[in-house]
DNA sequence: CGCGATAATTCTCGTTCTCC
DNA sequence: GGAGAACGAGAATTATCGCG
């Protein structure tokens, strides 16, 4: 039973479900990284896996119906490359208002902030782009709130229509009150304003 | 299939420019 | 004056080709 490495890789792919993602790293145990790639790429061309872009793989989740590789979402994909690079990553642009529920919009360019290093992936005519910020915006501890600070800088000040500013704060009420009030202290200061409403009354 | 070499793309780091 | 964002250059990693 001669256990190859592309068997090995190959068996490992299996073990997952579809439309996971997979890196050089995740087989790093198998064989040297450059086998690995050269594995990779192999399977790649045969159809077993689709390249996303540079060292990052996928098993093609294959529409029975429709018979073509379903592309997983820019969203999965952004968080597998934040679990590689151990990197915390957040939404922003267009994409967190659309998470906001304030735009129904789903834009072809998603930008993610990151405290790892700044790139840019391309998925077909889709791409996602991470952008190197300091540390001190990805330090929110509430999805939540990162996500409405995201929003709300995007929006821009002074641009924040009443209808948009009372949604993000209906939203922020579902933060907890003291990660939401920690939150507060990393945002900008305008910002800041509008996030004390979503706080409790205080006696 | 596995390995080495070459070419392309991406990552990291430092510096500069702009805004607050 | 201080901080944050953007840009550019070099270094490293990855993709592709060919061979045993």
């Amino acid at each position: 039973m001669t256990e190859s490495i592309e068997n090995k890789i190959l068996a490992k792919i299996k073990k997952n479900r579809r439309g996971r993602i997979f890196f050089v790293d995740d087989f790093i145990a198998v064989a040297m990284a450059k086998t690995v790639n050269k594995t990779l790429e192999r399977l790649a061309t045969k159809g077993e896996l689709t390249r996303i872009a540079r060292g990052i793989y996928t098993r093609p989740e294959m529409s029975k119906l429709l018979g073509q590789p379903l592309t997983p979402s820019t969203e999965v994909i952004a968080k597998a490359i934040a679990k590689r690079d151990r990197a915390r990553i957040l939404p922003t642009g267009t994409y967190a208002l659309n998470m906001l529920g304030l735009s129904t919009q789903v834009p072809m360019n998603v930008v993610y902030l990151t405290d790892g290093a700044a790139r840019k992936i391309q998925l077909g005519k889709r791409s996602i782009l991470f952008k190197k910020t300091t540390p001190k915006n990805l330090a929110v501890e509430g999805e939540l709130t990162g996500l409405a600070i995201q929003a709300l800088r995007v929006l821009e000040k002074d641009k924040v229509t009443p209808e948009q500013e009372a949604k993000i704060i209906e939203f922020l009420k579902k933060e907890k009150p003291e990660v939401l009030e920690r939150d507060i202290a990393l945002a900008p200061e305008w910002i800041r304003q509008i996030m004390r409403k979503a706080l409790p009354e205080k006696p």
